[in-house]
DNA sequence: TCGCAGCTTGACCAACTGGTCAACGGTATG
DNA sequence: CATACCGTTGACCAGTTGGTCAAGCTGCGA
């Protein structure tokens, strides 16, 4: 009688051994499911394949589909904008923007799976995240924008607008982890492919395409 | 007697007033759905829906989705691809890609279900679409990057990877059609957002991120 | 070793999926 | 204005969906 209610339908609040990995094990699975199909084209069945699990015990875990995407969502957010997070205000102005693209390329790279869940997400209009954009995502970049403004300002780098630079940032780095069905089949030398499109990226950024 | 077998089944043959009308209806129900929820997110019924039209009726023309995916594919690719093949070797380099740049982000602007559609398919692997891929549009992009990589040799544009070139156009301009859902929360003034954006693109692209 | 809270699952359910079909309504042609 | 085909649909079907539940199993502290 000393514990009063064990909460047993929720494991949530619990911190156990098994659940704690069997948790790591349904959101590794679920980012390789829904990243690939999206939320409506995923199935829990799907998911709990993946994870090598029936389905009536992934639903002990995560109560409902939608909880388990947003957690996958969340899990992977913070990873994914943590390099806008990195620009340095005091540094050099083309060594910050140039480290940022390297940063969303690498991950493009190493985590193309987290790319293409937003990607789904975003192209399916952010119906979960939608409110995450409005807020914090909006005050995130603002703030950004303003220091490559002051930059601009004190003419360290040509004039653009700041907003539109971070979007062909995004655009071109993540492109290469969300269009990789199609970069894969155009491509000769995917082995080199990374290092080929940061190359012609700093070309592009600093050089401009012609010749002075 | 005089007509053998009336092909009943399939109105693939006829063109009727009704059938071609009909046939447009459906193909517009199909591109706003698919473009919005991909094809596995997709439902007959929600095509019908849109259509205004009877689920029923809709197979009467259509037999499977899937055919009508790829009617819709099929309909939108030639479009989509158009402004790749007006790049002109005879002419003025610079000119061309800008040519090329704009009339893309033309197209974002005017018909951005298009984009999110094939972003859809492309994003999910490009299970229907990978073999055109692979041979037609490897094709019309290779003959591209010839060009492009004989005017580097002249000297008109700096030595940049043709085809990487081209990802990162695709990428700049796309990007807005299919993260509108991101551009438009993060934009005050959505208002010209386009002219933003190409004002922006023509910077980089021509003079670079530094001033010289 | 025992007991029990927490972990696991097969069987099940109602809602929805893509697709079929017989029957009914429209329309162009003679 | 008849009639034969085209167009349209509600009712239906088997398979799949997200989710429930009672019952069995397991790991772990006493």
């Amino acid at each position: 009688m000393t514990k009063a209610i064990t909460n047993k339908q929720r494991p949530g609040s619990g911190t156990s051994r098994i659940q704690t990995q069997n948790r790591q094990r349904i959101i590794t699975a679920a980012l390789e499911v829904f990243s690939t199909y999206g939320y409506r084209g995923s199935t829990v069945a799907q998911i709990a394949d993946s994870a090598s699990m029936s389905k009536a015990n992934l639903l002990y875990y995560f109560p409902t589909k939608k909880e388990i995407y947003l957690s996958v969502l969340e899990e992977t957010l913070s990873e994914w904008l943590q390099p806008l997070t990195q620009i340095n205000p005091e540094g050099d102005p083309a060594d910050e923007i140039w480290a940022y693209v390297k940063a969303k390329l690498a991950l493009s790279k190493s985590n193309p799976k987290a790319s293409r869940l937003f990607a789904n997400e975003v192209l399916q209009g952010a119906p979960m995240i939608g409110n995450f954009l409005r807020t914090e995502l909006r005050e995130l970049v603002s703030a950004k924008c303003i220091v490559i403004q002051q930059w601009i300002d004190q003419g360290k780098l040509t004039t653009v607008s700041p907003m539109h630079l971070i979007f062909f940032i995004w655009a071109a780095t993540q492109h290469y982890a969300d269009f990789s069905a199609q970069t894969q089949c155009l491509t000769d030398d995917t082995e080199n492919l990374f290092d080929d499109a940061e190359h012609t990226l700093k070309t592009l950024i600093f050089n401009g395409l012609v010749p002075q």
